[in-house]
This record gives C-alpha cells, sequence and structure tokens, in this order.
DNA sequence: ACAAAAGTGATAATGAGTTATCATTATAAA
DNA sequence: TTTATAATGATAACTCATTATCACTTTTGT
C-alpha cells in the first residue's frame, strides 16, 4: 500500500460511499463502475492492505465469510436483508448483557445482527 | 437414519449431555470416548440426519464454521470463550430492538453473541 | 442364523473463498 | 523523460470444511 492508484483509491470510495460492510464481491462490482477491468485480486489485496493500516474492518456475520467497511466508526451492529442478502449499519444498542452472563464468566464484548426485510426487499 | 447404531447414539448422547453448541471436531472428540474407531465422515453424516429429522439445529456464530445444539431448546443465545474457543448457552435476551431497526425495514428475527472467558479460562 | 440392505471408516474428491504467481502496466522519484 | 519498482489482472494454486466413494461391517426382519 505504498503507492497510490486508481484501483485503490477506488476501493476506499466505493466502502465510504455505501457506508455499510461490503462483500469483496460487492466491493469489486460497485469499484468496477469507477475503474473498469478491475480484478478480484486487486480487490482482496487492497481489502487485505486497508485492515492492515487501520483504514478497514472485517466484519463477521454468521454463516458468511468477512465484509469490510470503513474504520473507526463508533459502536454499532447490523441488519442483514434475508431477501437480497446485504448488510446494512444500525445505531444504537441495548447496553446490557450482564444479566445473561452465567457467575463465573468474564464478557468482553458483544456483537448483535438483526434479520429481516430490508426498505427495499420489504414485503 | 433408520437403524439405530453405536455410533449415531453415542453422537446423540454427547449433543445431549453437554448441552452446548458442538462443532463436528467437539462432536468426534468426546463420542470417540463412548465409541473408539468413531470416524469423522459418520460424524459429519450423524449431524446431518439428526439436523434432517428435527432433533439437532445448526449454530452459526460469527466467523466460524456450523455448530450443532440440541433441537427444540426455547431462545436463547451463546458466549463465545476466546480464550478455549468453546461456545456456551445463555439464558435470557433484552428483547426489544425495535429502537434500532430503521424506517421501513421489517426485523424478523436477532442473534446475540457475548464474547469473553468462560469459567475454565479467566484470568 | 441368515440375508438384504443400511451404516461405517478411510480417504479421495469437491467447492467456496482466498492467496500466490508472473508477465505486463503504471506510479513517482530523480 | 527516464527508470526502478510497486501494482495490476488473469488465473493457477491453495486451504479448510464438507461430501462422495467403496469395500467391509452391523443391524434387523424373517
Amino acid at each position: 500500500m505504498e503507492r497510490s492508484t486508481r484501483q485503490r483509491q477506488a476501493i476506499r470510495d466505493v466502502l465510504s460511499e455505501q457506508n455499510r460492510p461490503l462483500s469483496p464481491q460487492e466491493v469489486l462490482d460497485a469499484a468496477q463502475g469507477k475503474v473498469p477491468g478491475l480484478g478480484i485480486a486487486t480487490v482482496y489485496r487492497t481489502l487485505k492492505g486497508l485492515v492492515d493500516e487501520g483504514a478497514a474492518v472485517a466484519v463477521e456475520l454468521p454463516g458468511n465469510p468477512p465484509r469490510y467497511e470503513v474504520a473507526g466508526k463508533k459502536h454499532h451492529h447490523h441488519f442483514h436483508c434475508t431477501v437480497c442478502g446485504k448488510v446494512f449499519e444500525l445505531e444504537g444498542c441495548p447496553g446490557d448483557f450482564l444479566f445473561m452472563v452465567p457467575e463465573g464468566f468474564q464478557p468482553q464484548g458483544h456483537e448483535i445482527v438483526l434479520y429481516g426485510r430490508c426498505k427495499d426487499c420489504r414485503a
């Protein structure tokens, strides 16, 4: 990640613009609108580089390979559309899970995923 | 899944006894204590059969292949130990996530995973 | 006890996702 | 501009979990 290229800029832009976790394939599809001919290998390479330099983070959801979003966002969770498969960012958090933690266990973090139909896929 | 074999009984017993989601490898390790020589293929075949007949369910957690637990439990979530990797069942649920759902989205379900150290791995 | 057929275990094959390779292209310092 | 070299794109290779194959074993109805 030393040189500035059209490909890397396109990939960074796509992550910023969509503002939701994107799969490598989603990044490819969107970034090809900016840089025709962009290859999937460059997407994987660049995403890894962005994560290494702290500009992006991997988002793991149940049953899916990692998606990637811009780093540095405040604490948030995700909505996974069961129809189109897109993942959206959610604000807010119930916050208190201590009542669920068994005696002797030491909680350090949590993840919440809501499932359902997104705005575009609602019944 | 038509005949009753030592292998199948051992696998069912392991799922019941441990009362937490187990990976196929964890099932194998535990069930080999009951049936030495048990093979991983039989574990995969039997888990699939148990799911098909509704006796077990797959539990998907972020970044991991499916684990399996006994079916029919009431609504619950899981604690994933960051040290030993074991997954434990939790009781309770905050329940109200509607305040997190954006306008126009239709929520249908949710998952919560707590991370931290389990009783055996606490600092 | 016997026979038909389902089940098992070892392991080869598969599939999805990701990474490595390498000839070519593009960047950027001089 | 020139030049050194990092980056790219096509695709081969790889990883890991899971499934298929098949010779042999076990179960179960008769």
